[in-house]
DNA sequence: AGCACGCCGACT
DNA sequence: GTCGGCGTGCTC
């Protein structure tokens, strides 16, 4: 009797045994078809053990052998354990997300045969003949297919036309053998890279280059460059290198970097097989593209955070461009970050992995400093960009008209006057309400916590999200006993009303998540800047990356203060961030560009180390703050979300969960909470969270590990899930 | 996660 | 009378 356990795609930490009919060869790694309640589901074999805690009489047997060997490299696999368990998450969503969906959904992991498609001696003869037919369709594909015959899957000749053909014999089709030249034997002896756009490197690019270069084995390299120094090169090169060794390249982009210009700098530059994982790929693309770079067809893999899983034949490098962009974290589900799994990859290929960005993650740049990272920088920039002109608004006592200072309105008319765009930002992201006095910038606090109040419009109270304490809203100043208290923060929409009255005479384009649902309208009103027909432009984070506006000459950011007091800690980081981008799109031409910042805070200190010395003296300050203050990276977190129709199941969901904490007296543990999630009702579920922090990574892996061998009633109730090393609190 | 089973309200 | 809403429990 041999058994075999199977992981499966359910959200369950326990994996389910079968037994194995005698004609099976199953390894581990091997998918198979297993019957589980009523359903038939596809699984992956994790262990062959030689014994099941249930009596074999209790077990089904598996249906049907998918894979003949392990899908999964030895590395990959590995990888995947790591993860599963450091993600808090059950092995079979980790190994089943890692797969393309045909291969989850049970398809062949084998390259079909490639058809081809040519006329039969018989169709020749007609061809020759001219005697074909009335059916000119018909005649016009065979002689389309005397002319070349072509692939099955490529052919766009309609189905019925074909088999019409292949009926009368006048076509056939012919198995091509499967065994496909890997890039190597493809490009032969021709050269692999395109020398006559290479570009030649600086001092300091070639420095760089060097170190990475002459680099043995495993390194993780942050590579930090601000726009416009050259690291996209510093990429070309490398990949070079490691392609002149016969080695094959990962490349791993946001998600919004991924557009035909990035992919084309790729093309021109090497003669290689390149393939890339774009989202409008289907799913059938998607295995191709798996299967291609599995063997080895492939050189250079492009793709998003789920291009790691990509696997490869002898992967050398993989590059990792702006290494603090959020989508490389994935949000639902197996909650893994990228980045940090690319290291953790890498360290097990025993190959360098290099991080690129302009501003890196606090995260990285502690990395840095303990030793872990090497840190390359690159700070100059080539060709003579102007240097942007800065200015912070201080909000306090201005004439203030929906969020828009009398100052900002000014400039803004001085700008389009003389014919320039205005590029206004709000961030919204992690967005909470705070009162504060407009006199003196008052900001209405916790007294246990020290946090702002949330200002909750529809309830007209103000909730404290961390200790659930709430209060009415205050009259007057408790400082200065002003009665012009406001709140921060307003929605792009109010913005554009109160623009289109002061500024009637210029046309306004909005881009935000309701402004581009639907297809093509991002595009479209990318158009309307790029061509000049909107002067004002109202946008958040999706317009601070990637796109070039040559005429934008002021940028401003509206809501600055919202980012200064938020729930979330990251917040002060992604600002510095935006502010770095933004900044970089105001006057890229001959033009003069101008960024103005407001704020009720202009003394704020992070804000002035960012205006003073830029994103690396913010970074300084930043990480010292957090060190203070006990936060990531100087602790690791957990965060717990729950979330139901009735509020109470939610809250006590959670509750039970941060009682169990409690019981369980963890040295260096923090409970945050249960608190209101920062959008508490959605969809008509209510949210709540619980954030635990412990001072030791490993500290809090253990107290995890522990929680999942609990049962908890009320968690049964409620959707959950557990995110290890989140990256929105709020 | 999916799916079956089961229990209550509003329909032909 | 039953159709279907979703709360509950289970899957080797």
């Amino acid at each position: 009797m041999r058994f075999v356990r199977v992981a499966l795609a359910v959200p369950l930490m326990r994996f389910f045994d079968y037994l194995m009919p005698a004609e099976m060869n199953l390894q581990v790694g091997c998918r198979v078809l297993v019957p589980f309640g009523s359903q038939k589901r596809v699984g992956i074999v994790v262990a062959l053990p030689n014994e099941s805690e249930l009596p074999a009489a209790q077990l089904k047997q598996v249906i049907a052998q998918l894979d003949n060997k392990s899908l999964f490299s030895e590395t990959l696999w590995k990888l995947l354990q790591w993860s599963a368990s450091y993600y808090q998450s059950p092995l079979g969503e980790a190994l089943f997300q890692a797969l393309p969906v045909k291969l989850r959904q049970g398809e062949s992991a084998v390259e079909k045969a490639k058809i081809l498609l040519k006329p039969t001696a018989l169709g020749e003869q007609a061809l020759n003949d001219g005697h074909l037919m009335r059916a000119k369709k018909q005649l016009e594909a065979l002689q389309e297919l005397g002319a070349a015959p072509q692939l099955k899957a490529d052919c766009v000749i309609p189905s019925h036309i074909l088999s019409a053909l292949k009926n009368k014999g006048l076509i056939e089709e012919i198995a091509q053998p499967t065994e496909a030249k890997t890039w190597l034997q493809q490009v032969g002896t021709q050269a692999l890279v395109n020398t006559d756009n290479r570009l030649t490197l600086n001092k300091q690019q070639a420095l760089a280059m060097t170190q990475l270069h002459f680099h043995q084995g495993f390194g993780a390299f942050l590579l930090e460059g601000v726009t416009g120094s050259g690291k996209t090169e510093i990429y070309l090169q490398l990949i070079e290198e490691t392609l002149k060794k016969g080695r094959q390249v990962l490349v791993l982009v946001p998600e919004i970097g991924l557009t035909p210009q990035t992919v084309q700098r790729f093309k021109a530059r090497f003669n290689v097989p390149i393939d890339v994982l774009h989202s409008n790929l289907n799913d059938t693309q998607r295995l191709s593209v798996w299967l291609r770079a599995k063997s080895a067809q492939s050189a250079i893999v492009i793709g998003t955070r789920s291009a790691l899983f990509t696997q490869f034949v002898d992967l050398g490098l993989i590059i990792l461009d702006e290494e603090h962009d959020a989508s490389f974290k994935q949000q639902e589900g197996w909650r893994y970050h990228a980045r940090d799994l690319a290291v953790v990859y890498a360290k097990m290929l025993g190959i360098p992995v290099v991080m690129g960005s302009a501003t890196p993650s606090l995260e990285s740049l502690n990395n840095v400093q303990n030793g872990k990272y090497q840190h390359i920088q690159l700070t100059q920039r080539a060709g003579l960009a102007n240097a942007v002109r800065q200015q912070v608004i201080d909000l306090k006592k201005q004439r203030v008209h929906n969020g828009l200072s009398d100052g900002l309105l000014t400039k803004m008319a001085h700008h389009l006057q003389q014919g320039n765009q205005v590029l206004l930002f709000l961030n919204r992201r992690g967005f909470a309400p705070v009162l504060l006095c407009h006199e003196c910038g008052w900001i209405c606090e916790c007294r246990h916590c020290e946090k702002p109040y949330t200002y909750h419009q529809q309830q007209q109270i103000l909730r404290c999200h961390h200790c659930h304490g709430q209060r009415t809203i205050p009259q007057q100043c408790e400082a200065c006993g002003s009665t012009h208290l406001m709140t921060t923060g307003l929605g792009t929409e109010q913005l554009e009303e109160t623009l289109r009255e002061r500024f009637p005479q210029y046309h306004i384009t909005r881009i935000d998540r309701d402004s581009t649902a639907r297809k093509g309208k991002l595009e479209a009103h990318l158009q309307d800047i790029q061509c000049g027909k909107s002067q004002i432009l109202i946008g958040t984070q999706m317009l601070a990356k990637g796109h070039h506006f040559p005429n934008v000459t002021l940028v401003a950011l509206v809501n600055v203060d919202s980012a200064l007091f938020s729930l979330d800690f990251r917040a002060e980081e992604r600002l510095a961030q935006l502010y770095v981008q933004v900044a970089g799109r105001a006057g890229r031409a001959e033009k003069q560009g101008e960024v103005l910042l407001q704020t009720h805070y202009p003394e704020h200190p992070l804000l002035q180390s960012l205006l003073s010395g830029g994103y690396g003296e913010f970074a300084k300050q930043a990480l010292l703050l957090r060190q203070n203050m006990g936060l990531p990276p100087f602790s690791a977190q957990a965060l717990f979300k729950a979330q139901s129709r009735h509020n109470v199941e939610a809250e006590q969901a959670l509750q039970e969960v941060a009682e169990y904490f409690y019981q369980q007296q963890i040295a260096g543990l923090q409970i945050l909470g249960p608190m209101p999630a920062p959008h508490s009702k959605k969809a008509g579920q209510f949210r709540w969270q619980l954030l635990l922090q412990h001072s030791s990574r490993q500290g809090l892996q253990q107290a995890l590990t522990a929680f999942h061998h609990q049962q908890f009633n009320a968690l049964n109730k409620v959707r959950w899930s557990l995110d290890v090393d989140p990256l929105e609190l709020g």
